[in-house]
DNA sequence: TATGAATGAGTTTTCATTCAT
DNA sequence: GATGAATGAAAACTCATTCAT
């Protein structure tokens, strides 16, 4: 076995932990995250997962990692893509949709949730959201570009307080079984952009 | 010791529980209020939890139970004194900063994360969130009296992401170590309202 | 309150504690006659038991007590009353049935069973099984009056074969969910009795 | 080390574990058989149990088992090496006596008495009896060949109350402190098998 | 690289029993 | 006589992690 070849096949387990992560994270929340769990889903040996990340903990970041340079491409290239408010809030409301169904952000709030009472992960989680409130900067700028709005609040702030919107959105999709809620709000939410002009 | 002039002792007992619970919630969070926890922070017996309340579920609901009911007095005084917007956002900002300092709302942040995954719990916890949207709302009515917001989002559901961006705001807040950002938007929030005329 | 009335009362109480323990150890077996699961079974607290009893265990005799002293009444009647072989099985058969059905029976053999890894108990227990052995040893007496089998082996050992075999019986029928085949054994024995001619 | 000349680790573990079942169930019968009671007893670590065997009756019943199959086969064996009734009698006397002083069949009857109120257990454990009275079927098959009482009450139910008195038995022999009842009981019936020519 | 085995500290909950009132 | 409250010990089981192979 050549050494690129070793690589490679380390690579290939490290990927396959970080997705049964994932996988667990969204079916049984950050609690249920266990590293039991987790070797369960994907069928492989408890022990690589400290063989691989050292720590539970260092698994379920590296998990966090992947799926936010995943979506963030994703969100950076709508945004980038859109030109106007309305375009935005489309965009938004789709991609929300995708994430939703898919899980992705389920793994974003679970992690955040369960870093609450655990000071070591909690910054390096927060530290992981950065580039998210950038990105909605970004959005917000453009969306706002033609309002008086920017001028009120800071973009920056208003960024994190979108951001922190979304984390509740989140914990509560999943604590209000039937979503009626959480759906009106955000088409509400959608309602809102034209009124920007 | 008559029953007029004081609780009897398993009265006395609960609440010192409860409120060992609250505390042990705000210092450790959700996954650190373990039986065991609560009952070194309160310094009785572990086995007091189960004999007043059942179960350890049960005791984190009655103590979630017992600050909602504090707090939402203390907060519907304050709305329904309150007759401009202005007057809603100041107030609302100095509760806020109240229960931020006291703890208060980390309690109920805390049970929403921790509820997301145990079903038994969510039904419960959630139901528990009604109060707090109907005040938001009767709030929102009287913050936008006289604006045309009113007509654009459904009051209700404009309770609904209030209740939701609180949420997400409290978990935040514990994350930010240095709480800068939360107080920025808080502040900013509180700048809106004048344009609400 | 005269002294008879409250003896009266005492009795009363003490009655109802005794039925509480019986009717829990034929719904819940020996392993779940718990002074809680007693208590609630009869409505009553807890510490009654110990008040009364002394200690759990003392009600679990009193309740063994209780329940042979009426059955060895029952049975010992039938006996007597009983002139041939014949008769007796047809009487033991019935007895046999009423006990199963009432689950007086039951009571025995789980105490029977849950003693034999407690020391304390199994002296008390295996003391209070003397007197059956002497009626089964009566009731064989008679049977077998006018056969050859007493000669054979002595009626004292056969008698505590009976006992023996039909402390089996019970635990088997609780295993056995049909009880199709302790009905059946129980059938068969009742058809050996005409052979004894 | 070769996979040939031992036993993986594991299965040693795994085997260490069953003897110290075995041995804490003929100690301290069913009822003091706990997870830590059989640790203590082999000198090994509580968690142990649930990692090899899933749970405590998962390996209580995987003891059973184990006895099971030991006794079982030395139990054939005597049978199909016997050819007379009395032949038969005094093997099953003799094997008996070792099965009475080494605990085995305490292990069956503890078992079964535990058994009784534990739905889940009860069916595994009564399943488990069926090849002894298969067994048991085959002997008086034997012992009964040239006998009219086959005819009287069938095989298959004749040794199932064989079996049923063999439980009781055991059961007794432990609460019958000096043992001379039970000892005299099974004399007695070896002194019944030449009646049966 | 990977794995089966092992561990000590932890979890929630229940137990029989005692005690002050 | 009776009760609600309290307790220390124990129950089954799970946790993240380590280690020898």
């Amino acid at each position: 076995m050549t050494k690129t070849d070793a690589q490679t096949a380390g690579e290939k387990t490290r990927q396959r932990i970080v997705e049964a992560a994932l996988e667990t994270l969204k079916k049984e929340g950050f609690a249920g995250a266990t590293s039991r769990a987790i070797a369960r889903e994907g069928g492989f040996n408890q022990a690589l997962i400290f063989y691989h990340f050292g720590s539970l903990d260092g698994l379920l970041l590296a998990a966090l990692d992947e799926t936010s340079a995943e979506r963030l491409a994703r969100y950076r290239e709508a945004v980038d893509s859109a030109e106007t408010a309305e375009e935005l809030a489309q965009i938004a409301a789709a991609v929300y949709a995708e994430d939703r169904d898919r899980g992705h952000m389920t793994v974003v709030s679970q992690m955040v949730a369960g870093s609450v009472a655990r000071p070591e992960l909690a910054g390096e989680v927060v530290a992981r959201m950065e580039p998210w409130i950038e990105l909605c900067e970004d959005a917000l700028r453009k969306a706002l570009a033609a309002t008086p709005a920017a001028e009120v609040v800071p973009l920056r702030d208003l960024a994190y307080a979108v951001v922190t919107f979304y984390l509740g959105l989140n914990l509560l999709t999943h604590l209000d079984a039937d979503r009626e809620r959480t759906e009106a709000v955000v088409a509400r939410l959608q309602g809102i952009a034209p009124l920007l002009r």
